[in-house]
RNA sequence: GCUGUUAUAGCACAGAUGGUAGUGCACUACAUUGGUAGUGUAGAGGUCACGAGUUCGAUUCUCGUUAACAGCUCCA
């Protein structure tokens, strides 16, 4: 699909979406200004899927002022204004936007001698850098989608604008399509499909960010959590388990304290009482406390301990998303401690053992890595020590380019005591989301006091990798939801097979089956209530079970089984053993549906 | 925390411009003993999220609270 630019160029759609998105926010804006002239106009840059604008308006856009301000699009695309771009110097460019307050706050940002772009359709000017479509007319599809506050510039201490999100498309077909994608996608959702399939559910008694893990939620969990546990004893790593809780002295050590006071949970009043007691946000200063009851040589080194650790954070009352977002949350946590010369092999060690597992959960296409750097801009966010931030990021990146990882830098984004791989999943809204991460750790060591005895007797400082290797237990969840649309592979489903008899005749013959069944570990449910066969089949697919098993006989009255799998209908009769076996081999080898569900589920992109 | 939307039975939804609520599916009992949402009869289930105000009377109007959702900010 052809469009053609404001500089002549014609170009596919696809390789310029931002182009054409971006013409579609300023005939938003050209709209809103048209229908409510007093609006200010903030930005309105192409994003992801769409665009968006931002206005100052002191008003929310109902739904019915979202329709009379896409009813305005339609008549400037139909208007068919050419758009024109022009250059000012700075002085005739603020005098231009006089009337626009946010406009001129950017113009001033600019350097003194550029020539500052404008664009121009019909009689609406904005500043804008480009580039742009020829006309408005190519924009012959568009939608707005919702509407929202943000704040100016994205931080909170500013006035929050009004933001209007919506997407555009060169034919309507592309955007009916589009919007059909997008309902699909909306299908997936954990927060709703994880409900429905009974997964977990929330109290408003209970409070926010407290999810309440049903058994089938619970069940996934314990299966991905004995896994993990498993293999992470065969990867060298030995178990801890420590408090959920310990002192205030603890995170002042830590760094905690200073740093992250604001987001733990608190008990007992500093100024009161004498003691205070808070719940712990990450599990770091308890494993380092076990490392310091011994002494260490640098023989013992590498240790590597691991945690299914509990952790509590006050998030604000905003942020809770699902299982995404939450204030009590249980990671795969782990810390290692080791020598200088031990860090690029124990990292390597560690994203090997994540990429393993993510392989086997199915979600290794699916993920990105980013590289969080530390901002010196951001004073106070940080463990202050230029020199160490510069000279630990830069042994990272060695690493990661040793590892030739494919990942993307991004400043401003680390721990507050060192940099860290961040491992992203993106959710069926298309928001990223860390899942993993692996941390170096310059500062922590030398604050709590850890050393090892080196070759020559001397005390040294280790080196500390925090890492998981699952990330946190509901988080991961959540995206293995969405990733199976609910239809987990057979190992991890929390029921593997349901048994339904034809009749309350096959009620024996049935709990037969289920002993059967039982007797090799498959997690298996049967309905004893015979009636309404068809009505219970149709339930268990709708539940993403993979197998159902009808049981009955044939006119011989021979016992048999019918199965059905989620994935590939009805199976006709089958040997019970065989189909035991069959079960029990994809629950022992994580046999992954991968590539069925893609094809089954997947919303095309 | 900020902006907005929402809250009626297990689920999906109706409803009255204020007079204490309905439908479908699910659920229970009985009959039908059957094959991909079978049929019939009977039945149970709701302080209409919570708290206050206005009113003779509030599930309905107003305010507050809580929770869910979308986004911003923040984060695993």
């Amino acid at each position: 699909m052809n469009i053609y630019l404001q500089d002549g160029t014609v170009i596919d759609f696809e390789d310029n979406k931002p182009a054409f998105w971006h013409t579609a926010s300023h005939i938003l804006a050209q709209a809103v200004k048209n229908l409510y002239p007093n609006i200010s106009l903030a930005i309105g840059p192409a994003i992801d899927n769409g665009f968006y604008y931002d206005f100052d308006a002191d008003k929310h856009f109902s739904d019915e002022e979202l329709s009379l301000i896409e009813a305005e699009m339609k008549k400037i695309v139909k208007a068919k204004y050419p758009l024109e771009k022009f250059s000012l110097p700075k002085s005739e460019a603020l005098e231009l936007m006089k009337n626009e307050p946010y406009k001129l706050e950017l113009i001033n940002e600019l350097p003194e001698d550029v020539e500052i772009t404008f664009y121009k359709q019909g009689d609406f000017v904005d500043l804008c850098a480009g580039p742009h479509l020829s006309n408005t007319k190519q924009v012959e599809a568009f939608k707005l989608l919702s509407c929202a506050g943000a704040y100016w510039r994205g931080n909170e201490k500013n006035k929050m604008l009004y933001r209007i999100y919506g997407t555009a498309f060169p034919k309507k077909a592309m955007l009916t399509e589009y919007l059909t994608e997008l309902e699909e996608a909306k299908k997936r959702d954990h927060n709703k499909l994880g409900r429905e399939l009974k997964l977990f559910a929330t109290d408003e008694a209970v409070g926010q960010g407290l999810p309440l893990l049903m058994p089938k939620g619970a069940k996934i969990i314990q299966i991905l959590q004995r896994w993990i546990e498993d293999l992470e004893e065969e990867h060298g790593y030995v178990l801890t388990k420590t408090p959920s809780m310990a002192k205030n002295d603890l995170y002042k050590i830590s760094g905690h304290w200073s740093h992250y006071k604001d987001g733990m949970f608190i008990m007992g009043d500093e100024e009161k009482d004498d003691e205070v007691i808070a719940l712990r946000p990450m599990t770091c200063p308890f494993q380092f406390a076990i490392y310091k009851q011994d002494q260490h040589s640098y023989r013992d080194l590498p240790i590597r301990y691991a945690e299914t650790a509990t952790l509590a954070r006050n998030e604000s009352s905003g942020e809770m998303h699902g299982l995404i977002r939450v204030r009590q949350f249980t990671l795969a946590d782990g810390h290692i401690i080791c020598t200088p010369e031990q860090l690029e092999e124990e990292f390597k060690n560690v994203v090997d053992l994540i990429q393993y597992i993510m392989k086997t959960i199915g979600i290794d296409k699916d993920i990105s890595y980013r590289f969080s750097k530390w901002s010196p801009n951001s004073k106070g966010k940080y463990i202050d020590n230029p020199e160490a931030w510069e000279n630990t990021q830069s042994i990272m990146k060695n690493i990661l380019d040793h590892l030739k990882l494919n990942y993307k830098e991004a400043d401003d984004e680390a721990a507050f005591y060192g940099p860290k791989l961040d491992i992203q999943f993106k959710n069926v809204h298309g928001k990223e989301d860390t899942i993993i991460t692996v941390q170096i750790d310059f500062a922590l060591a030398e604050r709590f006091n850890m050393s090892y005895i080196d070759a020559n007797g001397e005390k040294k400082i280790p080196y500390i990798i925090h890492r998981s290797s699952l990330g946190c237990y509901e988080r991961t969840l959540a995206m293995l939801i969405e990733k199976y649309a609910g239809a987990f592979p057979t190992w991890l489903a929390p029921v593997a097979v349901k048994v339904l008899p034809i009749s309350d005749k096959y009620a024996d013959y049935a709990a037969d089956v289920c002993k059967a069944l039982k007797s090799k570990k498959i997690l298996v449910e049967v309905d004893h209530r015979a009636e309404k066969i068809g009505y219970k089949i149709r339930e268990a697919r709708n539940e993403r079970i993979p197998y159902i098993l009808v049981v009955g006989a044939d006119e011989m009255e021979n016992k048999t089984v019918s199965v059905r799998s989620r994935q590939k209908g009805d199976e006709g009769v089958q040997d019970l053993t065989a189909f035991v076996n069959r079960v029990a081999n994809e629950i022992a080898t994580k046999f992954n549906y991968h590539d069925h569900i893609t094809n089954t589920f997947t919303a095309k992109k």
